[in-house]
DNA sequence: GGCCGAATCGTAAACGTTTCCACGGAACAC
DNA sequence: GTGTTCCGTGGAAACGTTTACGATTCGGCC
């Protein structure tokens, strides 16, 4: 004897009522409730999750799907570590748990996502790398899977999203580097179709204009979102026979390829040549110490996590109805790296 | 209609047939297998998940239990990446799918994974940032669930692990150091019951003694196993009057801090200091180029994941019956890092 | 022709749970 | 006493799949 049987045979009640109990429903007397409640701690049980899922075709669980082995996440691996935290403590919360389907780099995404829906394994769903045209947008809208997207796309559905502060970001770093006399501002932007950052360049270019400073293509590196790319940035630039004499690399990892690029070069960040970049745990051991944008991870965590519970009629409490887009705030954090004023 | 019953109508025949036809079973005309396996395809079919796990009782898919938002995992959060990309590699090519289950930084490991194993959620575990005393190792061990622990543990019940080659690591860096004239080595030790890499202290003692060497307990530093931890050594050392003239730092990401704290105390690795660390992406734009022991992420990943199905009696090809102990052997590369002659 | 075995396929039970429905009894109003 | 309501409980159906088992067909062989 197993399962519900068991407490419910220890009991000598039926099978329903140790359910019921069990479910907080208020078909039940008090009484039995706590000798259910009582068996049920004394034999360990917990519910079958399969048995429960296919009886109520839910599953409890929210998937969050991630690609490894690839150059799109090296936007930096830790990353995600602090967002799973913060995204399992909401769901712990609504009875729900967290998931995280690694598509490996051998499988299409496409396939490893229709996979995981078909199979019925989760019953939301949180996406990450989002690239500018991404089928997954539109196979999860249409199978009207509850789903949120981390991260903008040209894919766009209607669909709910996630994105950090790319306009602000732009803006505010372009603000403070004027300001201190730059014109030549250099920025990293995705090679293939990865969509990060690409709303950054936009800004980017906006903010320029808008202050009568002309676009220079030369100075938008194209180079893959790692370490390696932000040495290749430095690279080039240190070759540059007009250099730019200030770099923003929005992204968490690439300032320490561009750093150890630049030493090499014999160019000191914050003395011969501007940088601000994206904090992490690794850069803020960068010396001369990074002016970067700062973000706590577990609460972007938090908040994408709730995010997702206000697109889920499940949850009537957070339903929020239609679509939501939501875009996260960063907070600029002064270091020693762009603090120098140019021409002084 | 949905489901099986769905594909079963769409040609006519009855779904134990469908079922059959997709599970290679052989009492099924290869005719009307190929039907089946068109019309799957055709509309879309994917067998669901509770169903067939409810009645066989197996979910096919594997946990790999991480802890998050706590510094036992500083060790390296792309360390996770790159051993999933190998894990999910090898499991796909055998039926089965990777899950992996952050334990938020708010609920106990044991209660959290006493909750994955009771509500049957996996057919087999790998479990991480082992501790000393583990709790979970007893469970896993008592519940017969096929698991595998990342990292050695004191709670030896005979259990299945896998780990790096600390011992290995330990004798070839002593090795060099010592060649080059270093007696007084300093390391990193685990603070509290993190596993992590004690059975280095322990080789270090053995190697030096070996070789008339006087262990010195000053020089094995307790820190948190990460980048502020790196960087109190650099501080600490910096302000010993009786210095250590080398450090040995087997962790991804200690390495980042310790440099920053070493330079801005004026002392540089190579030079001043002699510094052995691990690699990882990060540590491999550290200038000057650390001296460090190589991994392959995606590799270890897949040794891991063959590990584990070693231990699993479902998957007879690879089955090894009893216990797999597994050490992961370790590679130095050369970097500039330990690159002096001491007393030269 | 009758019988047997092999090859295919349909039927139905089973997995563990939730939930609808019905039933019994108590309480209450008439 | 009868009817009505309400509460608590048991029984059974249902979720989608796999699989043991039985049924059917067909060919071959005595």
């Amino acid at each position: 004897m197993k399962g519900i049987r068991r407490v419910a045979q220890h009991l000598d009640i039926s099978i329903g009522t140790v359910s019921r109990a069990l479910n907080g429903r208020r078909d039940v007397s008090e009484s039995t409730r706590q000798r259910v409640l009582e068996a049920a701690a004394e034999l360990g049980y917990v519910p079958n999750q399969s048995g429960r899922a296919l009886r109520q075709g839910t599953t409890k669980s929210i998937g969050f799907m991630m690609q490894t082995g690839r150059d799109i996440n090296s936007e930096g691996d830790s990353f995600f570590m602090g967002v799973f935290d913060g995204v399992q403590a909401v769901l712990r919360r609504h009875g729900l748990d967290l998931v995280v389907l690694p598509c490996s780099s051998e499988e299409d995404p496409d396939a490893f996502l229709h996979r995981v829906v078909a199979r019925g394994f989760v019953d939301g769903l949180i996406i990450s790398a989002t690239r500018r045209h991404d089928h997954r947008i539109e196979y999860l809208s249409q199978q009207h899977i509850p789903f949120i997207a981390l991260g903008r796309s040209l894919s766009d559905a209607g669909h709910p999203w996630f994105d950090l502060d790319f306009e602000g970001m732009a803006e505010t770093a372009i603000d403070r580097l004027t300001a201190k006399g730059h014109t030549r501002i250099g920025i990293f932007a995705p090679q293939s179709d990865v969509n990060l950052g690409y709303v950054f360049t936009g800004q980017y270019e906006k903010s320029l204009t808008s202050r009568d400073i002309a676009y220079d293509p030369a100075l938008v590196f194209r180079v893959p979102p790692n370490e390696a790319g932000g040495y290749a940035i430095a690279r080039q630039v240190a070759a540059m026979p007009n250099r730019p004499t200030a770099i923003i690399l929005i992204n968490q990892v690439m300032s320490i390829g561009l750093y150890r690029g630049l030493l090499e070069a014999g160019l000191w960040p914050g003395r011969d040549i501007a940088v601000i970049g994206q904090d992490s745990q690794h850069a803020h051991y960068l010396s001369p110490r990074l002016t970067c944008f700062r973000l706590s991870l577990r609460d972007l965590g938090i908040a994408l996590a709730e995010s997702l519970l206000a697109v889920m009629p499940a949850f009537k409490d957070h339903y929020l109805g239609g679509v939501v887009r939501r875009i996260w705030p960063m907070e600029l954090v002064s270091g020693e790296s762009d603090s120098f004023q140019l021409g002084g």
